[in-house]
DNA sequence: TTGACAACATACCCGGTAGTATGTTCCTCT
DNA sequence: AGAGGAACATACTACCGGGTATGTTGTCAA
């Protein structure tokens, strides 16, 4: 017991890093959250932060690829399996926007990562990291895109650009990003709730029948 | 002729301020961006700036304020005229969009000056501009949530939550902002016909039939 | 036992930025 | 003409925050 209690002794550690981070960063925003305003929230110091990060750009970084990672873990297993396109897409749009309110500091972290990709990296280095950040993003958002035309090719949605219309879904389904607060007496049934309305949106703007967007 | 050139002298300078400071912010956000950046962007100093303006956050909550003013100025006259509430709802939503796509380093300012909102004011100085531009955007969100419940009376849209399909159809009308870029070749017709697309998306997201959402 | 290293805390440096204080120029009004 | 002020530019201060250099403590292995 004593022997397997230092089998992974580093992780638990940045996870809270990770989330005391996630959380400012949410709060302030990149720019106006400073490391000893994540420190502080772990009730340490600066040298805690800089022991397990070089930067403050490599400590939001990798809450943008914590954020990433989760919204693949949940995505992938169902855009691999087998099921009809209309059932695939209620269901990715559904757990995908469950997602954005379960995980809302990392997925802020996210949203606001992609904008400060688009504006370009600071120092060379970080290039290297931003380019793979970018790719995992892409990545993300092919899922989607292939079931998306998928279902125009079948008939079942009905847009013009699938760019715009790939656009115009994520950003139902992340909108509550900026709207939704944790309060309580909120269990799982409220959040499901509240993603069932946005991907029936969603769903409904991509142009499926209400048949086929029904029950998500 | 020379008597009647200096009737609104004052103006011309504060919307070149206000312009830069729009792109400015826009493109670093309003915690990365210094006054010097603003300055330099209109080939002055920070004496210019800090003449017309006490302080980086007035200047950021005018060019809210304007932003604002313009979206006004543009749906106010749609709200009241008198017209069936499917086609109000059609003309305020492209309309909307087609603001957001045209006066974008201003809304892109709006956008930002929320969250701005909700994470508080620093100084209680600025509470008070605060409240006046938190009103200034409730009001304009109550245009349009005023037709949308006239619409579900109307049994013409279809949503459980009226905040929700607020939120939903802002988000989505908004999302141009995010990832529209000007390009050359851009005239009237390509910024309306991707209104369209986002407007044809939100209203099927409100739950209007195909007929009432079509030749939005 | 001790030495080496992980995991921090403390103390410090320094560049950038908001805001100010003080010129300087030009224009207007009397 | 000259006095006053608007509209800036210049020079400066104060402070905050990213990053670093160094000190301290506990732990484990030989």
């Amino acid at each position: 017991m004593s022997a397997s209690a230092t089998q992974s002794p580093v992780r638990p550690v940045q996870e809270d890093i990770l989330q005391a981070a996630a959380r400012c960063f949410m709060a302030r925003g990149y720019a106006a959250t400073s490391i000893d305003d994540v420190a502080r929230s772990l009730g340490a110091t600066k040298g805690r932060i800089y022991h397990h990060y070089r930067s403050k750009a490599e400590l939001f970084f990798d809450v943008f690829r914590h954020g990433m990672q989760m919204n693949f873990d949940v995505i992938a297993p169902i855009a691999s399996a087998s099921m009809p396109t209309a059932e695939k897409l209620r269901h990715m749009t559904k757990t995908h926007c469950v997602a954005m309110i379960r995980t809302q500091p990392f997925q802020r972290c996210v949203w606001e990562g992609v904008e400060l990709l688009q504006r370009g990296a600071t120092t060379p280095e970080q290039r290297e990291i931003l380019i793979e950040l970018q790719a995992m993003r892409d990545n993300y958002a092919d899922i989607f895109r292939t079931v998306l035309e998928a279902a125009k090719k079948e008939g079942i949605a009905h847009f013009e650009s699938s760019s715009i219309a790939l656009q115009l879904m994520f950003i139902s389904l992340n909108s509550p990003l900026f709207w939704f607060r944790e309060r309580e007496g909120q269990d799982d049934g409220t959040i499901e709730h509240i993603a069932s309305q946005c991907a029936l949106f969603a769903l409904r703007g991509l142009g499926l029948t209400e048949e086929l967007a029904a029950n998500v």
